[in-house]
DNA sequence: CGAGTGCTTGAGGGAAGTCAAGATTGGTGG
DNA sequence: CCACCAATCTTGACTTCCCTCAAGCACTCG
């Protein structure tokens, strides 16, 4: 969506970044100098409470943005969930660009109604969903996003497998419950014959459309 | 922030509208024509699951922006929690007003960017807080609200009074909770001296840093 | 003044949290 | 290459917080 001028006037400003898994990329409540796009992994997003209870509020897979232009502070603690590639840019150079290419101010913008959007359904899902509809809700995004790298088709087919990217710990901090009740709920999809689990971090979906069906919306 | 050019422009595109607590300014799920901005009163944002359990996952103060500018449909439905005045534009024209006029442009994805920080704060209480700081954190936030609109001050007072805009319900569909909930929760920071209420809807804080000791955050 | 609506309070039950063992597994060094 | 160790995951038993169901109460408005 962006003009040739616009892309390599960011790509000059850009440089590639690696993180290992469980490296903290940017501390909530620090200063923080960079925007990056995800290249390669997952980033997960978390605010903590002053007793010490978590809530992952935004997991980046490739193609997201994280950063947090025009604020001094992080509103949260950025870190690699799995290894993970940026593209990463200036903080201070990338608002200026933004300044004098509009289009891609624009593209932002729009970036950043979607991640509303988002985090409005997530709203749904803390408030009002059980334990199983939430587990069914993860896995349906992390099997719908799947199928789309894989096959690029719209009409996803009924059979996916994927890597889940987070530990039970990490899905309890996404989802708002205990790593127990998280493995306690994969293990009845698991005995419904709605997963199955040939380790812990992988799944297979034999039907996309009967997972989808349990996530209540 | 805005120039008085782009000010005058937009001033031409919009017009007043009024609503009664209760109307309906946008379904979920329809096509929505404006984009609007809070003059007085509140507005509610909703999101339904399929069975009808609600979750309300935003409300919009007066100066607030509802509507979502470059969406075809609206992802939740606006409602007026109070009777409210709404300064509201054509969607379409708004858009291309934005499109010639970038810093209107870079003000609202301010806007956007900040209003994806309030969302971020909201998981955490759904996903993380108990009722009791949940609705603690509610009332912190009217009360906030109250002190800055009387006092124009950045040192809030110790006693604020304000109206709660919304029923017990709708409290409950804010926080996800039960509408019994949060009146046993009311009742409870009553008892415990944190809050007067001469009537169902007016609040005394007579101590605000009390209040906001029970957040949690 | 009565009816209706919204609020409060109580009693009981159930979903998820907590605490506590075991079972797997993946990584490391012998 | 295998064995052990540490970390992660699973499962069980018990507890707790909140939801559900059910009255009774208090406004507001015909």
């Amino acid at each position: 969506v962006l003009s040739r001028e616009d892309r390599s006037a960011f790509a000059k400003a850009s440089h590639t970044v690696v993180a290992r898994k469980g490296d903290v990329i940017a501390e909530e409540g620090e200063p923080f100098s960079s925007v990056s796009s995800v290249v390669t992994g997952v980033v997960k997003l978390t605010k903590s409470m002053s007793d010490g209870r978590q809530q992952i509020v935004g997991l980046a897979f490739p193609a997201d943005l994280v950063g947090r232009p025009f604020a001094e502070r992080s509103g949260y603690r950025v870190e690699a969930a799995t290894d993970v590639a940026l593209c990463s840019f200036p903080r201070r150079q990338f608002e200026s660009q933004l300044r004098s290419h509009p289009d891609v101010e624009h593209f932002l913008l729009q970036a950043k109604l979607d991640e509303i959007d988002s985090a409005r359904d997530w709203m749904v899902l803390l408030g009002r969903k059980s334990a199983h509809e939430r587990v069914a809700t993860f896995l349906t995004l992390l099997a719908t996003r799947a199928s789309k790298d894989a096959t690029g088709s719209s009409t996803p087919p009924e059979r996916v497998s994927f890597q889940l990217p987070l530990s039970r710990a990490e899905i309890g901090d996404y989802l708002g419950m205990t790593l127990e009740t998280v493995s306690r709920q994969l293990s009845k999809l698991r005995d419904e014959g709605i997963i199955a689990m040939p380790n812990s971090s992988t799944v297979h979906v034999p039907n996309l459309a009967n997972l989808a069906a349990l996530t209540g919306d």
